[in-house]
DNA sequence: TAGCCGAACAAGCAAGTGCTTGGTAGAGTG
DNA sequence: CACTCTACCAAGCACTTGCTTGTTCGGCTA
């Protein structure tokens, strides 16, 4: 007879639920991954990071492929709701922009190894059928950006003879790639690399 | 006792010189290292790709990495001394910035795998000795658009208020990383591309 | 105190990895 | 004709990979 008894959170298997060793072996798996990439990171690697053996974390994850999905979908659905919330806020495109940008430097400090993965490796994972939604993400910012953008031109305040798919890439690719060079302790805050580049992007860097 | 006989290029073995067969290979592991990635790309893979058995590679290359290793320097070579002329022939800071934005984009339609391969996989490479050389021409590169930028701040084109290091790096990001969604058979070409990035970077996307 | 459960270990398997070896067909060369 | 050279094949070796299995053990709970 099957059991009709209601998993409680503390029954359930680790795999499911969210223990803080389980919290803790994400972590240290999404930092390897940053840094030495998915395919050069073995299950070994990261239970010696994590000082257990490899067989065992299979206790808490199904597998290598399900480590890297959970981190994904974390850090885009924290960066989509971010950006919903934005364009709700904003009272106007040029501010709507800038705190666009100004969001998605700010996700380099709380998802700075999810966000070096998605660089990395959302090429190579979209091939798996479990990855299916990353390439809708990506669309989903883009249509999110664009819109911004495309207001912007029409009420004026962005310059009309601009691409703007062209244009949001360029800041895309600007920001994002920021995760690549960025040293939280280093002398640059992520506030002042923010700023300078809304200064730029809206300005120029030619002296007037 | 030691032959002193020199080696013709005839009689060179494949591995050193520059063989028809021997480009071609190249160029198809240049391809499915910038697409798959170094490490998803098997020695399988490229032999599949080229028509022929696994093993039969070593007859034209030491190892894999010598493979990435060719791609790579003949790239870098070639950059490099694009960029010295340039320094040496323009005229003025902002002539130098523009044609050096210019030829990095040209470079997208001459050397598009190895740009990628650069791009993705340097730092997993520079663990290796033989990949030594990869921060020097990093290195190398700032230090060449960092004196034009410089320079440009000193005679009052640019704008002084800017952090030149930190201009280069968006600069540099968002220009390499377009190898990434550059499509030579779609609508934009790299010409329209590299010139309205020149334009956004000069003014501004502010409308005056 | 008996039973259960989360968390880990110990051992190993099947598949795949880069690379090596010994050999061969065919074109050219002395 | 004997030879050398290029480009390749066929087979397989040593090793690493992600993952599975069966087991142990301390702590919580009924």
């Amino acid at each position: 007879m099957v059991s009709t008894k209601r998993l409680s959170a503390r029954n359930r298997p680790a795999r499911e639920n969210g223990s803080e060793r389980r919290a803790e072996l994400l972590a240290i798996a999404g930092e390897l991954f940053a840094t030495r990439g998915f395919l050069a990171t073995t299950v070994r690697d990261i239970a010696d990071a994590a000082g257990i053996l490899s067989g065992s974390l299979y206790h808490h994850f199904d597998s290598k492929e399900a480590m890297v999905d959970e981190i994904l979908r974390e850090f885009l659905d924290d960066q989509r709701q971010a950006n919903a919330k934005i364009i709700e806020e904003a009272e106007d495109p040029r501010t709507a922009l800038t705190e666009l940008i100004k969001r998605s430097y700010a996700a380099l400090r709380q998802h700075p190894a999810a966000i070096a993965i998605f660089q990395n490796e959302a090429n190579y994972l979209a091939q798996f059928e479990r990855f299916d939604y990353l390439p809708g993400v990506a669309d989903e910012f883009e249509k999110t950006w664009l819109k911004v953008l495309q207001e912007g031109q029409k009420s004026g305040v962005f310059r009309e003879d601009l691409n703007a798919k062209l244009t949001y890439r360029f800041i895309r690719d600007t920001v994002w790639t920021t995760v690549h060079w960025f040293n939280p302790s280093g002398k640059l805050s992520i506030k002042s690399i923010a700023d300078q580049y809304i200064n730029i992007l809206c300005d120029g860097i030619v002296a007037r």
